[in-house]
DNA sequence: CTTGTCTGCCC
DNA sequence: ATTCTGC
DNA sequence: GCAGAATGGGCAGACAAG
């Protein structure tokens, strides 16, 4: 296929905003594709070269690329930032400056090749090369067909579908509906490579495609999410009996263990990335599971050496690194509270019930101290599950987590199988109280919201007479409320930061505005940050609304935030 | 060698 | 992670 | 309700620049 017949498609995918239209374009793209040519096509709709699970990344984003976009069409960087805080799309602000170059006619293979190489540069020098090689490959194509390589470069071609509908279009290019769609849902599961199942398919069928698929040792597989509900009312009356676990604030980890072969453990977070080197401790799983091969589902926490107790979230992560793990590993142990399998001694498990996953995993593995089944209980009400979720809230833990019992390992968050319960009803957030904050300034949008003239926004608390950062916002706003804000601002706008403002470089706003406006923000936690100018900033921070009622002089001091950890 | 910027990936 | 929106 | 696309704080790692 022809670069220039690829974005034909893309065009036309570009103009439909129903999915199920999309899923038939997608379907003639999949018919279209030459033999050894559908995988890659694939990975390139997914803004990618390789599946998920590959750490192949391209190594550039909006700066690098606007810097080769500059090198290639000559445009000052002024000039392109300029576009890009209207248009809200580098794809779009090259198609309106890129001279219109191109003619040759590129074959999609030769494309693939070329964004490999950039993904494949690295080490002194790399950045360089890889400008080199977007300007020349920029040179290469029309305008049109650079808008796309662009998206692509930044894994986002923005045109409304994902990987599940391309699943969907499968089914259509094999027996012209979604007939199928659920077996190929339940191949790509166990092996999340959109490329490879298309191509199988093409190769050999849908039939031999999904026969005897299932769990793989050393494949990392989708993992299962918790959807929210807003009371325990709801969760009882769209799951029945239920089993209710603590939730830890830690971070998921796959783990395949086989006691022969040429690995033992190989671990994967929740977005399918191979972090094996980032737990040396899980080396010694053998000593405390009794099986051959096993794949469980977990979530690692840090521990604190001198108390025993669980640590923040931030210090967990300290672990996520691929240097000097061994000594982290000493300051900061892990304990791993293991609460799923998916697979057993050569059995996969995943269409079996929570309550026969859960006596499996409890058998599987021996008392010990830090590979932890944690624990669960079964309960029909919802007062129980309240109560249980308030236990657990004093015990310092983030929530819970609550299954249906009779419910089979489904990946992702659909089908109320398992719902997570952080804040108490009622809430909006975790924190006891939601903030009332000013606004500084505000930053152009990206996509949709570039229409609006607003994406996102800063807002401070008062210092005494000053006002310092303490976070951005970008959600809890309907697209009506942007609107209404940036009418807001507009009347607002300021040449400069307003004296009253403690402002930090790196989050200059696009648009500074005067100290007027309040808005009343939720979030899930004050942290320590090392960015803000108020020295702590919000976990997970949401509009709640904006109080147009109250003044500056009413809004929340700095001395009040720090009273709220 | 240190510092700053950018990126990717956890939540 | 949270939240909103078109289908 | 699903799927997708907006957006958050903050960590480590890779490079480039000084």
């Amino acid at each position: 296929m022809k670069v220039s017949t690829l974005s034909e498609y893309l065009d036309r995918l570009e103009r439909t905003q129903s999915r199920n239209e999309m899923s038939q374009i997608l379907a003639e793209v999949i018919r279209e594709a030459e033999k050894g040519e559908a995988s890659v096509l694939m990975y390139l709709l997914m803004g990618r070269v390789r599946p998920l699970f590959d750490p192949v990344e391209f190594g550039v984003a909006d700066k690098q690329v606007m810097k080769a976009m500059v090198r290639a069409s000559g445009v000052t960087e002024e000039a392109l930032g300029a576009q890009y805080r209207v248009l809200g799309d580098l794809g779009l602000v090259w198609f309106a400056v890129a001279k219109s170059a191109g003619g040759e006619k590129m074959e999609v293979i030769f494309l693939y090749e070329s964004l490999s190489q950039i993904a494949a540069e690295s080490g002194g020098g790399s950045q360089e090369r890889k400008l080199m090689l977007i300007e020349e490959l920029l040179g290469k194509l029309t305008a049109n067909e650079g808008k796309y390589v662009i998206r692509i470069l930044l894994g986002k071609l923005r045109l409304g579908f994902s990987d599940k509908t391309l699943i969907d279009a499968l089914s259509i290019s094999e027996v012209g509906d979604k007939g199928i769609a659920d077996k190929l849902e339940y191949a790509y599961q166990v092996r999340p490579d959109i490329g490879f199942l298309v191509q199988k398919v093409k190769e050999v069928g849908w039939k031999r495609a999904c026969e005897g698929v299932g769990v793989a040792l050393g494949t990392p597989m989708m993992v299962m999410l918790a959807a929210r509900l807003k009371t325990a009312g709801e969760m009882v009356k769209k799951m029945g009996s239920v089993a209710v676990e603590p939730k830890f604030d830690g971070t998921r980890i796959q783990i395949h263990f086989q006691r022969r072969g040429d690995w033992k453990v190989k671990t994967y977070t929740r977005n399918l990335e191979e972090n094996t080197y980032s737990f040396p401790e899980l080396t010694k799983l053998g000593d405390v599971v009794d099986a051959d091969s096993l794949v469980l589902d977990a979530e690692a926490v840090g521990v604190d050496t001198k108390t025993g107790k669980l640590v923040p979230f931030q210090m967990t992560m300290t672990r996520k690194r691929k240097h000097d793990v061994a000594e982290q590993a000493g300051k900061v142990p892990m304990v791993f509270y293991v609460f799923d399998v998916m697979y057993k001694d050569g059995v996969s498990l995943i269409d079996k019930s929570y309550e026969e996953r859960r006596k499996i995993l409890t058998k599987a593995v021996k008392k010990n101290d830090w590979l932890r089944v944690d624990e669960y209980k079964l309960v029909t009400k919802a007062e129980e599950i309240t109560k249980l979720h308030q236990l657990q809230i004093d015990k310092g833990l983030e929530g819970v987590i609550v299954k249906k019992i009779d419910s089979q390992y489904v990946p992702g968050r659909t089908g109320w199988r398992w719902v997570k319960m952080k804040e108490a009803e009622g809430s909006t957030g975790k924190l006891s109280d939601t903030i009332d904050a000013v606004i500084m300034g505000f930053y152009s949008g990206k996509g949709k919201r570039a229409g609006f003239g607003i994406g996102k926004f800063l807002v401070g608390v008062r210092r005494g007479e000053q006002i310092v950062t303490l976070t951005k916002i970008g959600t809890g706003l309907s697209d009506e409320q942007f609107k209404q804000l940036k009418n807001a601002l507009d009347k607002l706008v300021a040449t400069k930061a307003d004296e009253s403002y403690v402002i930090d470089k790196t989050l200059v706003p696009d648009v500074w505005v005067e100290p007027k406006l309040v808005v009343e923000v939720a979030a899930d936690e004050i942290t320590i940050s090392p960015t803000y100018s108020a020295g702590v900033s919000l976990r997970f921070p949401r509009l709640v609304k904006f109080r147009d009622d109250k003044s500056v002089q009413q809004a929340t001091t700095i001395d009040e935030v720090k009273q709220m950890i």
